[in-house]
RNA sequence: GGGCGAGUGGUGGAAUGGCAGACACGCUGGCUUCAGGUGCCAGUGCUCGCAAGAGCGUGGGGGUUCAAAUCCCCCCUCGCCCACCA
């Protein structure tokens, strides 16, 4: 008996039985550890419900999980929440009630939307950062940082947000604003947690080549952020005193162009070298540069300020006095804060010599020239040959830099150094939705971690969150900011910041694999059976701040013996962004496409296909302006295309004769198993669909031209379903129940390629005349170049081409190609 | 300023040295006595042509090759990243 296809129905019903008995659920170990896929995809942010980023990430990931399933893995695909953070905060002070009940109550409708959409997580591992039984862990990792020396307090200029009110991560300032809500940052001198990313620095550039399924953009990106660079240290001394100042360079090779020296307007040396006079012109210069916005400082277009500080560092190789200058186009905390000056040779020291008046000398000569320096449009950054540079007059560009260094070296005035663009990862925050920092400050002893024992230091609930831009907002919840010292039991304050939330998921995926674990964050036998991730899934979002701070964490929890693999996420798929007219979409711009509205009009699966089937799930997503509709006129209608040929075609008694039309149909089957499955293993979901249209457009070819074996059309739909399984779970696990199959169809096993079935026996063979198509004949898959040639030869088509000339040159690839060279 | 990536029909896209435009959307026509945002079938890169066919065609220009969307060089446009980082 037909039933006609209740998307509606069927998905509700499956979604709660899904939900019910959870059939995704993971063993603790996996059985085999060369047998075991953890796949993973960047927890989700609760900030309302699911929107199309999410379903298209989810759908992504989702197929790749449930297909590893069929293949036989064992699958771990967990969800949990990153709940604590600022926009929680934010909302909820414009709202009026609690962070805690606004994260949970978007929790409950994100976790009832994703096991609308059908996805497999396993949601007995489900966690939120926001639970004590979480966040106790990022405090006990604190400790444990702290012990190591790799959490630490400093005072330092922190960018400073005045409209969120709290200091950023150095990564949270892009072009000099905020990178949450574009305000202007400023910089502000605070006493702020660390942690010591930047001993990691070569690690995680080097170690990125095991990371062999990361893309080369986001490499780059990294590589980016690290910034590396390698170069020399040069030690000059001051003229008349016993001070010696020490500059970094890339380009120790132009040292004897150094016609003068800065120092940034912050380098403690400046106040003392300088005499009464200047010192009166340099405090309000200084002013004025600290006065300037980060944008300002940084840019390029702006006129470079300076002033002499009327003394002289001695060049070490040559004895030359050169005159020392501050200027705003120095920065404290990069190198040394000081800087060789070598106007012919780097551009910005160009303009501040033209500006200044300065002397400009070349020491480096390309191929064939020797410019003059005071004729110079501009810096000569390129290669050529030393000059002016006595010993080391004539040595090639290729050598300057290494022998410059090793003399340097050997005379003990210079040696081999390596600067970083990574600064350390400021993690305090001066608000109240995250972890509290685990340190009391006792009168007596000063910064006091909080003991493992009394972990987890709960974030207090009854406090006046907002922010007040002067103190945490802890501070305000006296009751809970007066303790005693842990050593001495005298009064004592807590430390009232909290911790950046990525601390929280730069461990999470740890957290996944003993998630219930009160004695530790995780147990390193069971983390180590699953781990590494073997594919892991989420925006280019992520590309610099929470890939670089969690690859950190795992160095540092294979330091600590808690982990073995030195890179978490070896292979990374980065999923496009959608967007409606080229921008994210948003309830205010009016753009929204809401999941919701798709799952009632179309279902979870038309959904799913639908984002699958629109492109490379890595690239851009622009969703066309009708909106919803669009599913209905695409996968929609074919879902149902796909439910009438399978429903049809269960009762079809199997036919006593088979013929062509039947061994056409089995052939094709076993072609699209095998380009299916090739497109699978490389996330290619729009052309695996593409494909199984096909084959739904040939079943029904074969249908129209009365083909009827019921055998071979049931062979056909349960390969063509399996295929669809893992982008379409609902509909292929109904067709395959009410098609009398045991079990599900998401556990069954991935269908079988047989290439012996899949061979064709005639090809098209394309015949080239000069690099022309002039036709195309059928040929046995076994021709050789000589029956390729005849059978040419007989063409009409090619001989007219050919015009009677001699052929002089053939090219064949049998059996498909053959090209033919005349004379023209 | 430096680096990286992209540019293919009306649209999303396919093809990574071998028939450009698979598969879809849209459009055109037909069928289903059709109320259709339904279903089925056919056509659909551009130009010329009744047709057979021919020519042109993957941002522009050049090159390598029997053969180029694909490889190389120059240019244009867009996107992203970094950027007074010495």
């Amino acid at each position: 008996m037909e039933r006609s296809y209740d998307f509606a129905e069927i998905e509700q019903r499956l979604a709660a039985r899904w939900t019910e008995e959870n059939p995704w659920r993971a063993p603790r170990l996996p059985r085999d550890p060369a047998n075991k896929r953890y796949l993973l995809t960047m927890f989700p942010y609760p900030s309302g419900d699911m929107h199309m980023g999410h379903v298209e990430v989810f759908s992504i990931h989702d197929a790749i999980a449930r297909y590893a399933r069929m293949r036989g893995f064992d699958v771990l695909s967990p969800l949990g929440f990153d709940a604590f953070g600022l926009p929680a905060e934010n909302a909820a002070i414009k709202r009026g009630i609690h962070p805690k009940k606004w994260t949970y109550s978007n929790i409950e409708k994100l976790l009832s939307s994703a096991q609308r959409l059908g996805c497999s997580f396993d949601w007995s591992r489900i966690f939120r950062t926001c639970d004590p039984e979480y966040y106790r862990w990022n405090q006990w990792f604190f400790l444990k940082m702290y012990e190591r020396g790799l959490a630490y307090r400093k005072e330092a200029p922190a960018w400073w947000c005045p409209n969120d009110k709290t200091v950023l991560a150095n990564e949270q300032v892009v072009n000099g604003l905020c990178e949450r809500c574009d305000t202007p940052v400023e910089k502000r001198w605070l006493t702020q947690w660390f942690f010591k990313i930047s001993d990691y620095a070569d690690r995680l550039l080097d170690d990125m080549d095991v990371n062999v399924g990361w893309s080369d953009r986001l490499k780059m990106l990294q590589r980016n952020w690290i910034g590396r660079s390698t170069g020399a240290e040069i030690d000059f001394t001051i003229e008349g005193s016993s001070e010696r100042i020490t500059v970094y360079t890339t380009r120790p090779d132009t040292l004897w162009g150094a016609t003068f020296f800065v120092l940034a307007p912050e380098h403690p040396l400046v106040e003392r070298i300088v005499d009464e006079d200047v010192r009166h012109r340099f405090v309000p210069f200084k002013q004025d540069v600290e006065r300037m916005t980060e944008i300002d400082r940084t840019s390029t277009e702006r006129p470079k300020k300076g002033m002499f500080l009327g003394r002289y560092v001695v060049n070490p190789v040559n004895g030359e006095r050169i005159p020392i200058w501050t200027a705003d186009y120095v920065l404290m905390d990069y190198g040394t804060g000081a800087i060789m000056a070598v106007p012919a040779h780097d551009q910005r020291d160009f303009e501040f010599a033209r500006q200044h008046d300065l002397e400009v000398r070349v020491v480096i000569a390309p191929e064939g020239a020797e410019p003059d320096g005071a004729l110079l449009s501009e810096a000569y950054a390129g290669d050529g040959v030393m000059v002016n540079s006595g010993p080391f007059d004539g040595t090639p560009a290729e050598d300057a830099v290494r022998k410059v260094t090793d003399w340097l070296e050997s005379q003990g005035i210079g040696r081999y150094a390596t600067n970083y663009r990574l600064r350390d990862w400021l993690i305090s925050r001066q608000r109240y939705w995250g972890t509290p920092i685990p340190i009391v400050y006792c009168e007596e002893h000063g910064e006091v971690p909080v003991p493992e024992a009394d972990l987890p230091v709960v974030l207090p609930e009854d406090v006046d969150f907002t922010p007040t831009g002067e103190a945490s907002p802890l501070a305000t919840a006296e009751s809970w900011v007066q303790t005693v010292c842990p050593i001495c039991g005298a009064p004592a304050r807590r430390e009232t910041d909290t911790m950046d939330t990525f601390v929280d998921s730069s461990w999470y995926f740890h957290r996944y694999l003993d998630p219930e674990n009160d004695a530790a964050p995780f147990d390193p036998d069971v983390s180590n059976a699953w781990m590494p991730i073997d594919q892991y899934t989420g925006g280019i979002e992520h590309a610099v701040m929470h890939l670089i701070y969690a690859r950190f964490f795992q160095k540092v929890l294979v330091e600590m013996g808690m982990a073995r693999d030195p890179e978490p996420f070896p292979a990374l798929l980065n999923q496009g962004t959608v967007t409606m007219g080229g921008k994210r979409m948003s309830k205010s711009r009016g753009n929204l496409v809401d999941p919701q509205e798709a799952f009632e009009r179309y279902g979870a699966d038309a959904l799913r296909l639908y984002m699958l089937f629109s492109g490379p799930p890595w690239a851009d997503f622009d969703w066309p302006e009708e909106g919803v509709t669009a599913i209905g006129r695409v996968t929609a209608p074919w879902l149902a295309r796909v439910w009438r040929l399978c429903d049809e075609v269960r009762d079809l008694p199997p036919s006593s004769t088979t013929g062509d039309a039947e061994a056409s149909l089995r052939k094709r089957m076993h072609q699209t198993i095998g380009r299916v499955t090739a497109d699978y293993d490389e996330f290619s979901f729009n052309t695996a669909i593409a494909r199984l249209m096909e084959l739904v457009n040939d079943t029904y070819r074969y249908r129209a031209a009365g083909g009827s074996d019921g055998a071979l059309l049931r062979e056909v739909s349960e390969s063509l379903l399996k295929m669809l399984a893992p982008m379409a779970p609902f509909m292929t696990e109904e067709l395959w129940a009410i098609s009398g199959n045991e079990g599900s169809i998401h556990s069954s096993a991935w269908p079988t390629f047989d290439p012996d079935l899949a061979r064709d026996e005639e090809v098209m063979m394309v015949v080239q005349v000069n690099g022309k198509v002039r036709d195309t004949i059928p040929v046995p898959v076994t021709i050789d170049q000589e029956g390729m040639l005849e059978r040419a030869m007989s063409s009409t088509k090619v001989r007219s081409h050919l015009d009677g000339k001699e052929i002089a040159k053939v090219v064949a690839k049998p059996p498909k190609l053959l090209s033919l060279v005349v004379p023209r």
